[in-house]
DNA sequence: CTAGGGTGTTACCGGTCTGTAACTTTTAGA
DNA sequence: TCTAAAAGTTACAGACCGGTAACACCCTAG
């Protein structure tokens, strides 16, 4: 029989692997390291040969789903060479997709309300990946021409992160179905400017 | 020595205003019931008489929460009788002014955040509850004499919840620093059409 | 073939969690 | 004042948690 996961990799990928994907859709808390190491048929041993903690693994698999997030916005870069304003499109367009396909929303937003202690390692991780976001789309704002670019970026920003937090409070049939149409007449908007 | 919580009221009451003050700072999952119990002045005999189980407590005090978001709507109606749009107003206002005093954000969406299970009893009490919201939302869009008055509730709904989640991520000198202008604009632009 | 690092296995530690039993004390109402 | 309900106390059950120790195994590089 094969393992839900990757056949063949090393054990220190596959418990990664694993635990973004318990973490995501049980929530950090939700999932003991027991439970992980058994998903990525490995054992505790092992897990604690590779990171220091619990605590350690959950910054590890953060930083993880933020560099797969930067891939995306290469493949924006690839797909519309130079063209700020279609990449711009481009993602409202991912993230409606995103949507539809997963209603868990953000790792690292879930991660925040989740980790309250102000002193968690994950925190200062989460604030440091966020902001590098922010910095991106507000670089792709300006980029595309339009005038207020921190505020459309801030603005957009908001409306997935509520889109996100609200499909888990009450579904997709619910305020975030019109994510796009929101998104696109605020770009209009600030075009018109 | 006083207790922190409510000099001599009932047990029962202690324990439900104690808990939501604790899950709300710390999390659900991050609460006990011993933890509760002790800083309400009292025990777990007597938390466990009252509530069937931690679960009920939890849904409980999402009630008593949103009772009392209810109350301060019925504020809004007192201070702008029958003025729909100073009542929208005060919305933004009064949604800043929690952005400001708290960086926890919602109880209800933190819920569905940290309880993932699907058969969570809360689970469906927060559906309830934030569906109640959006519906008095859209009412009194509708009743501002704003023509899309869904769109524009929604838009206003995602934008609160993100910079609710914002804030815990980033901070409040992220881009929830900017809801009020955001969602002023918003309601210009849409009164305008 | 052999040495050694990576891995698996088992058992365990101390702590915390929700929830309960049995009993005593306090409180409030008639 | 008497009684009955409410609340406090102590102890415990059973499960799970993160993390570690000790040891056996396998697989590959030399």
């Amino acid at each position: 029989m094969s393992d839900g996961v990757a056949e063949r990799s090393r054990p220190r990928d596959r418990i990664l692997e694993t635990a973004q994907d318990m973490f995501h859709k049980h929530g950090i808390k939700g999932v003991g390291v027991d439970a992980i190491t058994e998903a990525a048929g490995t054992n505790k041993m092992t897990l604690y040969r590779h990171f220091e903690s619990k605590d350690e693994l959950v910054v590890e698999c953060l930083r993880a789903t933020a560099a797969k997030a930067s891939r995306i916005w290469d493949e924006f870069e690839a797909r519309h060479p130079g063209d700020k304003l279609a990449q711009l499109h481009a993602w409202v367009q991912k993230a409606s997709e995103l949507l539809s396909a997963d209603s868990r929303g953000c790792d690292m937003a879930n991660a925040a309300v989740e980790l309250t202690e102000t002193d968690h390692p994950a925190r200062r991780v989460i604030k440091e990946l966020k902001e590098a976001q922010r910095e991106k789309l507000v670089a792709l704002c300006r980029d595309a021409g339009i005038g207020q670019a921190e505020l459309l970026a801030d603005t957009l920003s908001l409306l997935l992160e509520g889109a996100r937090v609200s499909m888990q409070s009450v579904g997709a049939e619910g305020p975030s179905a019109q994510f796009v149409r929101m998104a696109e007449s605020l770009i209009a908007s600030f075009r018109a400017r």
